[in-house]
DNA sequence: CTGAAAGCGCTTACAG
DNA sequence: CTGAAAGCGCTTACAG
């Protein structure tokens, strides 16, 4: 991290030949001599040549457009911009330009939006709403010649180029290994879940099941499939639930609204009593854990979500770099009282 | 993130004006008459001008070489050190260099160290070994105007620009909170520290008490001072610590060395009975947990305090950006054994 | 107060 | 197979 800038003009001074030709070698152009080639990639190894990325782009007026389409509640996206403006940060003086698509709630419209800007992107990164229709689509853009990532949820049977997301099951056996820590024993333990039954939620579910499948005196009671979108209902429903199973001792709550299981818990007078552990940080949830209705949460990187694909497109598409895998798993972060101040309008420096 | 590319000479076509003229705008050089700054700002503006840093520096031949002392056992170097490197591969392009300054274990030899490179720096990232005989040290350096970071470990009173470290009150709080959440009670807590009276862990175990304090049935013993070097010592002084006092359910070893308490509880037959909570992770820790003999450590980011000083001093020097804070907290992170993975051997990607 | 010239380290036509 | 020329967006002397 120490040595004396080296240049390609310094390889050619030495050897006796032109920049241009040492510029061929270095970057694979061919029509150099045998010879040549190898007497340059010699004293590049012997200097410890190392290109510079700012002058190359500069000259090379480097253009790489990277549309980012994605449907999530406001809370989770500001963090998912964030990671994505910082990128951006990084990369526009390298000639990065980005198109940000906040998708409608349809598999169709995300379609529809990213048609509308196809001419302008150099790739893409898609965090699909539907995984099972948009397969298709994502396979017709990469067989058009444009690198697709996605994040957030993976389409696996797609031609993406790679996913950047949390993995679902093990977050599922985390928060199982939290309910274990957490709970007093014997008792029973619940599940709430969406009625959409979405592959993402059902690994988390497996993952839940696969770690209190070792702890013989917490059983697992069959989940409770809850709408989304009716909330009233929905809280009287795990009202119900709780009253029906006076053994509980802790619930998971693995999809969104996490604060209908908190209502519930409230009004059933369970405070601290039953246990609650969801996933995400927003401020609703960072309310319920001042108030230890919920006891932990479990994040997943929301920021790195938004800049990681970014930056992997880019090396992909202006630099030559292959990703280095085809799946990222981005941490798994348990969050309580005592280190929330870091999950919570959490504002990365850099 | 989406506007085409605007330049300088792009203003000065507009105005009409030279393009050098503009760049004294843009920089503040002055010699430029009120009337022609102010029509330049104003093109700014329209245009939503960006300076290009990689141009920039390209031109401007930067060259800031940061020295980075610290003194850590190896396990927590690699991580400090994949930070630089990170932050280096970010700003080489850009002109940066970094010495690396593994110093030697006391305050003498780690100032002797710095002041061997000393002609060389532009700025400078340390890692007190001790605060107290160093605060002195950087004063000067910061007289003699080297800009002087601390990281890991703060000396709040010296003129050092700022600090990127873990908030030592914070980590106890956390533990606390950890220990409270895992412990049957009613029950005692022990607490396991060194016998060198570091300022920090002081903090550290200020905060535990404080989360302790909240809860009635769990209560804090004498802290016992442990020596880091003589580890079978350390061990029995541990055991004879824990047959003592037959109510504990919980062990909080705030210094280096968690293994001395883990060969103790298993020593003991006290594995799973009696909590013990630790602070980062390495190999041993990894397998502690693993074998259930640690429930959880705490971590800081070692990563991102490698990282970030390099990046605020390079801003600092090189573009004249005043760091936002004087200090920075890095993330404290509860590790247990469904997210350990994402700490150990952790390889980021970017 | 203002601008023309040369250069940072690279690439892209173009000419031999 | 090899190289001279012009340019990316900026800065740094230098001349007016």
């Amino acid at each position: 991290m120490n040595q004396t800038r080296v240049t390609a003009a310094d390889i050619a001074k030495k050897l006796n030949i032109s920049r241009i030709t040492v510029d061929r070698v270095l970057n694979n152009r061919g029509l150099v001599s045998e010879e040549t080639k190898r007497r340059v990639l010699e004293m590049v190894k012997e200097l410890g040549y190392q290109p510079n990325r700012a002058a190359k782009h500069l000259a090379k007026k480097t253009k790489c457009c990277i549309g980012v389409s994605y449907i999530f509640p406001d809370w989770f996206r500001v963090q998912i911009e964030q990671g994505i403006q910082r990128a951006f940060s990084e990369l526009k003086d390298f000639g990065a330009e980005i198109i940000l698509l906040n998708a409608p709630h349809s598999a169709e419209g995300q379609m529809e939006q990213i048609k509308e800007v196809l001419p302008k992107l150099d790739a893409l990164a898609i965090d699909p709403w539907l995984p099972a229709p948009l397969s298709g689509f994502i396979d017709e853009l990469v067989d058009g010649g444009l690198p697709v990532a996605t994040f957030n949820i993976d389409v696996p049977t797609s031609k993406r180029l790679f996913y950047v997301g949390c993995n679902y099951i093990q977050s599922g056996r985390l928060c199982g290994e939290l309910i274990t820590k957490f709970s007093s024993s014997p008792g029973k333990v619940g599940i709430i879940t969406t009625n959409d039954n979405l592959t993402h939620l059902e690994q988390r579910i497996m993952g839940f099941r696969e770690v209190l499948s070792d702890v013989s005196d917490l059983k697992i009671i069959e989940p409770l499939k809850i709408s989304e979108t009716d909330e009233r209902e929905s809280i009287d429903l795990i009202k119900r639930f709780i009253t029906e199973n006076p053994e509980l001792v802790a619930l998971y709550h693995d999809c969104s609204n996490l604060f209908l299981s908190g209502v519930a818990i409230k009004e059933t007078a369970n405070v601290g009593k039953i246990k609650l552990i969801g996933m995400d940080m927003n401020d609703m949830h960072y309310q319920l854990i001042q108030e230890n209705v919920v006891q932990a949460v479990v994040c997943q990187e929301p920021y790195f979500q938004g800049y990681l694909p970014i930056k992997l497109l880019f090396n992909y598409v202006a630099e030559g770099e292959w990703p280095e895998k085809t799946e990222v798993s981005t941490r798994l972060e348990v969050v309580i009282r005592e280190n929330i101040q870091y999950y919570h309008n959490y504002q990365p420096m850099m």
